[in-house]
DNA sequence: AATGAATGAGCCTTCATTCAT
DNA sequence: GATGAATGAAGGCTCATTCAT
């Protein structure tokens, strides 16, 4: 096709850009979890992405951009992730669907310390985090909705964000040893279960 | 009195002291609080408190001297707390060593942030977290154990760290408005009192 | 011509730098020799050669390594200098020997009080300054055995240190007048002359 | 004696003082050896000292003041020794006084590092040392003339610059084995001798 | 558009000196 | 006079960001 060949003229360079903006993110994503937000620098970040520090300010124009850009695009993943959950939640059995929950945080374990550097830190812009909670609590509130129709929209806000306080100790909690992790996940998973269940009573309760 | 004044002779310079360190204390907690431990400057913490920066360091030797002092005073505190609570909890229904968790965990509100500031931020001394949550975990450990004799001491520990974390949530959750943190601190105040329910009958049935 | 074009692209800012690290050892070798090292400052050594503190830093990341560059290079200068001079010394008369050692401790003059600065001063690495006086030493040392073959290597080793010792006198002993100044390097002169005897004597005696 | 009684009231008082100096300079002497000039603090030698930070003002209202004054102790107690020297020089054989010279100079070894602490090293007033040199040198020209009565006065001055230098070495020349050491004190002993036959020498020549 | 050298505000910390008690 | 808490200027160093090439 001759647009692709006219468009190729540019792509390439559209390619690169792309890859770079990828790689940089990697980075990015790498260096704030290992270092907090504070303690990353741009130039490391630019190095491990080997990337010219000016060129990663083309695309990032500052510290803040790029660690809103990251957050952004975890919180689409999450939104997406559950509202792929939300279309199979009713019909789903409710310990099946705090499975489900659960093991969709623990998918997301390798971003462990990435929620704190950039949302539990302080520093930075507050409207970064508030913007990213707001999209997750939402998301978590349609699955639930979607799981439980008799619970009410302002009820299913109140519990998504208690949900979702929960299920961040999976990842977020410390533990020493291994095998008290592991103690500590079957753990949470058994509260989430009986958070849904006890959630699902007093929906149908206030018929 | 001679015994006055000679105590008095001494008394302000002691006194002095006393208040400023209460002052730059109080002035850590609020910068840590707001910026982080990181973005936290000794300079503003100085500032706030009407300190000299060298005073400042003449009481507290650098900045993560600071941030032990107030983690270990905020440590001692709540497990000074739990412990009364423990003694206490043998004799207590089960809704109301719910309620009492949870109304103390509230009566740390002014603390807000702090946690999340010195805690769960990157920066600083990993020890100085460890030990701190160390600390109270296990406090939280003897409560459960004075309240529910039955409970096997690794499952104690467990559910310690986790509920934890939920108690937790009654200060950490962002919310926007007074109504919706209402509603929120309700809602933690059931699932406590449920999972310290489910928590129960798993003691018992393990017996 | 291409090839100079080319080699043009990236040659200014080679160029540049090579200016820069050169203004920068200049001012640090004048503020060195004025204030010695621990009152030296890092920022007016970036002043007088008109250099950010920044970039100051980029080419030597501590005032540590600032100064171990100049040390460096002046320990190659010397040892360069009295290699050179080894090579002649076998066929020289002593006394024209004499003569050279003291001439080549004049010309670097430039240099008094920099040795003070950097090697007699307490503050800075004594790793660094013991290096340099190993080096100094054993060039010296080379002179004298190329010039005395029945000096035993233990001998020359302290005669060199002796010797040296005697030569930085010419540059580091403080004179008023310039008359005064002239006088003292004749007697020093003399007194080389009649210590290379002494040691060539008790090296033949020796034998 | 009443006197002495009258007198007795104030005198606890001043010998208290003297006291307190004494222990001041002691440490001072201390403190400023091991860590140079500029790394000594106020506050270190107050402690050694076992001096209030006030009182240790009180009598040295500046650390240049200390510094100043603890040079000229030494100053006098050097001029002292070598005019002590001078009048027992005349009757003295020359290698005799040769050997005396070195072992005076080696009795002021505990004094190694002070010397170059303040003598040498750059910062503080440039006053201070030259006055002290002057007046090392001013005593050492009296005993060489002393010693050898043909000396003209102009050249005994570049002499005894010269032999001063010549002497330092004897304490500040660094060595890493003590054997090492040995050697080099007795070829400055022997260079010493050596020097003072051609001073003798050239006196008597010029004659 | 890419590059990376250059910039300089600002951070943590020290210490000579003062002065209220 | 004695005391030592208080002061704040200044130092070494880092890093986000810019801009000449």
């Amino acid at each position: 096709m001759p647009v692709k060949r006219a468009a190729g003229a540019h792509e390439p360079k559209r390619q690169r850009g792309h890859l770079r903006v990828a790689a940089i993110m990697e980075a990015g994503i790498a260096v704030f979890t290992e270092k907090g937000y504070d303690a990353a620098t741009m130039t490391e970040i630019a190095a491990r992405s080997e990337t010219a520090i000016g060129s990663l300010y083309r695309f990032f124009p500052s510290k803040e951009a790029l660690a809103d850009a990251l957050l952004l695009r975890y919180a689409e993943h999450v939104t997406g992730q559950l509202d792929a959950l939300a279309q199979r939640a009713s019909s789903m059995a409710q310990d099946k669907l705090a499975d489900e929950l659960v093991d969709f945080m623990l998918s997301l374990e390798s971003q462990r310390g990435f929620t704190v550097a950039l949302l539990d830190a302080r520093g930075g812009s507050e409207v970064r985090r508030t913007r990213f909670r707001q999209a997750a609590r939402e998301g978590l509130g349609r699955v639930l909705r979607a799981a439980m129709p008799a619970l009410p929209k302002a009820k299913s806000e109140t519990v998504a964000a208690v949900l979702l306080h929960v299920l961040k100790g999976l990842n977020a909690i410390d533990v020493d040893k291994a095998a008290a992790r592991r103690l500590l996940q079957a753990e949470i998973r058994l509260l989430v279960r009986v958070y849904l269940g006890s959630a699902q009573q007093s929906a149908q309760a206030s018929r």
